[in-house]
DNA sequence: AAAGATAATTAGACAAGTCTAAAAATAAAA
DNA sequence: TTTTATTTTTAGACTTGTCTAATTATCTTT
């Protein structure tokens, strides 16, 4: 049985934050990568920070970083599960483009009713990634890593599927579809010009193409 | 092209009680009347009512009762067309019972997405009527009344296809279900008992029940 | 280790949406 | 028509989530 944990849309936005800043709630977060991720003051961020430890979903102790708890986790991986599902739902049955899923999602998302994610997971055909990649945790909140690498980490050499991409805006994603970058397509790192970190690409055995190293960090492979 | 109104979720809830109980915006309403509707207090309403006068979807001298604009009116089938869009969507993909879809669809209504709603619409192949019988607005507000009257105005000797109910709460579609009243059902008005306003009614023709003058205020048949 | 820089917190303000209690306007009744 | 009852509005307060400005804590650098 969950515990009667009651969080607003605010309150689950910057704990989703948090999470992810915290690179599945095992790192230290500050309050300025907070605010900046958020577009909030820090000001703010120190206000919900009390909220948020309040309801034992970090711990924090003033000037110390802040800590997402195992509830919290749990919490941050289920409003997640339901960002990703619709996700897959716009994307596979309202047919909206990998670049348009996000925005409405992060409305969505806070809808709370069981019986609408247990029934919309079972109508999608229970998926296991979301248009981006990324995987989408259980309704026990477990998760499923595939190893996979930055393009700007791997080495001169490497070879792997794109499984996901970091960046979610319309524009970033806009720019990788006219790059001929998607989901699914074989990419091997050519060459990297250490100058800039620019990447040379080569795309499914046929497309060369240079990409920034803005771009090479926000690319995952497979590993 | 439509003009920028911008309300937030809480007028849209106004907004809606408001157009419901004018009976399409053609009515009076008092402060009194939305209160009771909303389950809040008339000073609350008092405040709410400035700002949607503000916003030019009401209009409201003090002391008078208040009158839905045109603009007003077009906002509210706006919102109501996204509701009951959802409610199908509920109904039809996810298997929800009709008991069931209300409240999820009071928040789903709010999400504001031109995109969303056309595909949603698309996806659904165009419905007219949602789960409770009520017609469908489209998308220029436009809603297709058809010609109704409930059990409790209708004729000893009436005899008429259940299209639509009033109350929406599970409660009450649940005590339809075990009556064995459902939307498409043919029903005819056998007697009506002076003393309380129950009615005998005759369900497709081969299974008859007694309801209550509540039941009756509730449940429209076709005219 | 002291000084300056950076980061985080507190203090005080504001808007939205709600409330209770009090006042004012309208409606109903004597 | 005057009084009483009802309805509506105003006044003032509280919560949530945000802000700016000021303060305090920690970190860096010499």
């Amino acid at each position: 049985m969950s515990v009667a944990i009651d969080l607003s849309p605010a309150e689950e936005n910057y704990l989703k934050a948090i999470y992810h800043l915290s690179a599945d709630g095992s790192l230290e977060v500050s309050t300025n990568d907070i605010s900046s991720r958020m577009n909030t003051r820090a000001a703010s961020v120190s206000d919900m920070l009390k909220k948020l430890s309040a309801k034992k979903v970090i711990e924090h102790q003033p000037y110390m970083g802040v800590k997402i708890t195992a509830l919290g986790k749990s919490e941050a991986l289920h409003i997640i599960r339901k960002h990703r599902l619709w996700e897959v739902f716009l994307v596979q049955k309202l047919h909206f483009h990998w670049d348009q899923v996000h925005e409405v999602a992060e409305h969505l998302e806070h809808i709370r009713s069981r019986l609408l994610i247990e029934r919309l997971d079972e109508h999608l055909g229970f998926p296991k990634v979301d248009p981006h990649g990324d995987p989408i945790p259980d309704a026990q909140g477990r998760i499923n890593l595939r190893p996979h690498v930055l393009i700007s980490d791997a080495e001169v050499g490497a070879e792997g599927t794109m499984v996901s991409v970091l960046e979610t805006s319309p524009l970033f994603l806009q720019y990788l579809d006219k790059l001929g970058l998607r989901l699914g397509c074989l990419l091997k790192l050519q060459d990297r010009v250490t100058f800039d970190g620019s990447v040379e690409l080569l795309i499914d055995q046929n497309k060369q193409i240079i990409v920034s190293n803005e771009v090479a960090r926000n690319v995952y492979i497979s590993a």
